[in-house]
DNA sequence: AGCTCTTCCTGAAAGC
DNA sequence: TGCTTTCAGGAAGAGC
């Protein structure tokens, strides 16, 4: 599932390749089976795929980053007609893609056919940067659960900034934020340190793996209330997911599902995980056994004893009065919040 | 207002 | 063996 590692690695192997090239056609394989406006992309894109296809037709790959766990893919038009009345066909755009959970942004040859779940391809023309690029002739987007999301702001010239920021509700990435920020924004908050690092709104880039693998480096429980961390703590927390991120971005993120960047590479990363998954085995520090409960509706891995915490009254009740004994171990289905 | 829970979606794996 | 159920999860939206 790409989180920011993933979807920094993600950028970094399409950026040589795009960079400069011009989109010529955007192709929707579902509009020949479905129609103009397919029940299929009706949440992965914000308008009919025509809408979109007339907005990057004809531009030329200026820059290719990241915002969090959103790829910004900056294009410029190539018939700049510095048209005063309508200024909008000439004006810069961003294409702005979430992979959700299983998108996949690859270039490809040309010849390679689409998958079932490709949903859009990118005709593209130009000069790539190196010669070894040039036979990536397409940009494919496949989505097999369709959780992401493609969509396209047009820059309001008029607007000084570069990009448009459509994203205005992010939270800052964990290496943007300094550490006493960051902990003066957990004194705020009256919930589970587990359920504030997914709020994207808080913090960006994390996800399910990379805020249990920080989580379990702080030495911090994920049911932890993140007001009551002391100083140390915070700062702990804040150095963790920063680790953590640099280290999963060298190793070119976690292959969990079916990740793969831009070339098609999978990540490493998921060998070093310490909890994410791996329920029931030994703690790589303690050899306690991996424990996972459900905390907003996520699967949480923890170990129980280098995260010691005590856990609220109200999210122990779990298990059938009778079953409210043993130590044998505990399996890992969810249980009361069910239904 | 601030949280938590539910929904969307498919395919792999477990259950029967 | 084969059908059914469960599970995974990012983030929007509903509900409390």
């Amino acid at each position: 599932m790409p989180e920011l590692p993933e979807v920094e690695s993600v950028v970094r192997s399409l950026r040589p390749l795009l960079v400069g090239r011009t989109i010529e056609e955007l192709m929707v394989p579902a509009e020949r089976r479905a129609g103009e406006w397919p029940a299929t992309l009706r949440r992965l894109l914000d308008s009919p795929p025509a809408r979109l296809r007339e907005q990057v037709r004809g531009t030329r790959i200026a820059a290719v980053g990241r915002i969090g766990k959103n790829i910004q893919i900056s294009l410029v038009p190539l018939a700049a007609t510095g048209d005063a009345e309508n200024a909008s066909p000439a004006a810069p755009r961003t294409l702005w893609v979430h992979l959700g959970m299983t998108g996949r942004l690859t270039s490809e040859d040309s010849e390679v056919p689409a998958s079932k779940h490709t949903h859009l391809i990118f005709v593209l023309g130009g000069a790539p940067a190196t010669a070894s690029a040039a036979r990536f002739g397409w940009l494919h987007f496949a989505d097999i659960r369709r959780f992401g999301r493609v969509r396209l702001t047009v820059d309001s010239p008029a607007s000084a900034a570069p990009h448009g920021r459509p994203l205005s509700k992010l939270g800052p990435e964990p290496m943007d934020i300094a550490a006493e920020e960051f902990a003066r924004r957990l004194r705020a908050r009256r919930t589970r340190l587990k359920a504030l690092l997914l709020d994207q709104s808080f913090v960006s880039g994390l996800g399910n793996i990379y805020a249990d693998e920080s989580l379990f480096r702080a030495g911090l429980h994920p049911l932890k209330i993140a007001a009551t961390l002391k100083p140390a703590q915070a700062t702990a927390l804040h150095a963790s997911a920063q680790t953590v991120l640099r280290e999963a971005i060298a190793a070119g993120g976690s292959s969990i599902s079916d990740y793969v960047d831009g070339q098609g590479r999978q990540g490493w990363f998921q060998i070093h995980h310490n909890v994410y998954q791996r329920t029931g085995e030994p703690c790589h520090s303690c050899a306690t056994p991996i424990r996972k409960i459900v905390v907003g509706g996520r699967s949480t891995h923890f170990c129980p004893r280098c995260q010691p915490g005590r856990v609220p009254r109200v999210l122990k009740r779990a298990t059938k009065p009778r079953a409210a004994q043993s130590a044998v171990k505990r399996d890992s289905r969810p249980k009361g919040a069910r239904r």
